[in-house]
DNA sequence: AGCGCGCTGG
DNA sequence: CCAGCGCGCT
């Protein structure tokens, strides 16, 4: 027997949207510890390791250790129709080939900031923009989806310290790999004490963002941090950087680690539950010129 | 050597959009007056003047005259890059074939109206929405930019006094222009001393939009003003005047400047800094039916 | 021409 | 939060 429930649906929707563009098919694995998957993308150059850790869950049961096919792009379909605020329930019987998608959606009346909201509050003395009401769940979806045998290729990861460890605003990163992809088709990252420098070359130009380290910052989301042991500078294809930050909206920042040789780490971290980490190998560089 | 800094890098953003429908490569002319551009556009119809004056930056150095060629979507693309709120500085050194772009982004705090804002001004009375400051700046990035060899044919625009002038806001030129050409291709504009009148013909019927002087009006930018010798009437097609009102966020007014047999310009100023101007030579009219 | 995305109004 | 619209990208 199988069945969690997680009460913040959405992230289970934002985790599907983040990595079918990566990957068309995956297993996801759970067993009492949580929910984890790991796959590699379909030209094999990238990773994908989710995991949702069971206390992140509402309420989480599973009985044996079991692996479920999935199609992630029925699997994206059919979350769609669920609600942002929408209660998710998954169940599976220990032996079916059968997932059980279950949505609660609360109805909720939303109060803008106003008169009426001040009445109701007995204050206008307040900062909130709005109230929300839960009037009382009313719709319930039940949707069963088959699943589907795939061969897995559990890689095991290695724990690596790595040489250089970026933290940075997940939307700053989005738009300085949507920008240098305007320009180029591989980006240089290199950090030094100073900042990280993100670098492209291409026809009309080269292009260098450098972000300092930041940390002055009201909000922790916000600032850059660096920690670096070595120099680190490594080149990486654009176009699997860009499919990583669809990830950006499960966290307002996102870890980047580096080591030489080693494949780049993008984490974003997932709020009490786990993260969603993209692994990607450094191109071999030649000389510049020998593009 | 050239380099020259701009705190309103917006304006750079703007102008770029503005134009490069119209122009796909031109000669940008430096000289330690100011930056200016002159172009006809593919078609050899409409023609695009730029000026903005060395005054209007906050440093400005041409050490001898230089026209730099450039494709525009590759300074847009480069321009997209930066933010809104970025410094840009534009380099290149004399004999260089290469323009440096450098985006300074102040990383900007923005508080919005509020309890935490009163406090900060020690008083909840003031009309601002917001308040900003600037953290630190934090982010910088530069772009290089190969130039290109352009044949320029520079064209004396002889400074004319026109027979009428007609200064509105540049929002309602857009919506007129926009609202004519779902109707028709060409568009009359007619001015007497009463107003201007916008007219066209098409199968589903004939439009007439007139405007009035209107000066009663609190705010100028807001006002509409007719300065007329004689009546004038002319004819142009309205896919080009579409095209012009891509400059309507540089400014809130528009002039319209129209002479008989003269080309008409529709001229948006650039606030401190000089105009981005485009001409038109008005449609011979044979009958109207004879189209 | 169709899809994804950000913004605006409800 | 959701639906609808406009815009840029592929």
């Amino acid at each position: 027997m199988f069945e969690v429930r997680l009460v913040q649906g959405s992230v289970l929707k934002k985790v599907v949207e983040a990595i079918r563009e990566l990957v068309t098919d995956a297993n996801f694995d759970c067993s009492s510890t949580g929910l984890s998957l790991q796959a590699m993308d379909s030209s094999h150059v990238a990773l994908v390791a989710l995991l949702l850790r069971s206390d992140g869950f509402e309420h989480f049961r599973c009985d044996r250790n079991v692996s479920m096919g999935m199609n992630l792009a029925n699997v994206s379909k059919i979350l769609r129709t669920a609600g942002n605020d929408d209660i998710i329930t998954l169940k599976a019987d220990d032996d079916g080939d059968v997932l059980t998608f279950m949505f609660e959606s609360p109805r909720l009346l939303y109060l803008e900031k106003g008169p009426i909201l001040a009445e109701i509050l007995q204050s206008s003395d307040f900062s909130v923009t709005y109230i929300c009401f839960d009037l009382d769940q009313d719709r319930i979806s039940d949707i069963e989806m088959k699943l589907m045998d795939i061969k897995s290729e559990h890689l095991g990861i290695p724990d690596a310290e790595y040489e250089a460890v970026v933290k940075m605003p997940s939307q700053e990163f989005l738009r300085i790999c949507k920008d240098l992809s305007n320009i180029g088709d591989t980006v240089v990252i290199s950090v030094t004490k100073e900042g990280v420098k993100f670098s492209t070359r291409g026809d009309i130009g080269n292009a260098n963002i450098v972000c300092r380290q930041n940390t002055t910052v009201d909000k922790p989301e916000d600032s850059t941090t660096i920690q670096m042991k070595e120099p680190v500078s490594l080149t990486f294809a654009l176009r699997y950087m860009n499919s990583f930050t669809k990830a950006t909206s499960l966290s307002s920042s996102v870890t980047i680690s580096m080591s030489s040789d080693l494949p780049i780490v993008v984490e974003y971290k997932i709020a009490d539950m786990g993260y969603l980490r993209f692994y990607l190998a450094p191109k071999i560089e030649d000389d510049e010129d020998q593009a």
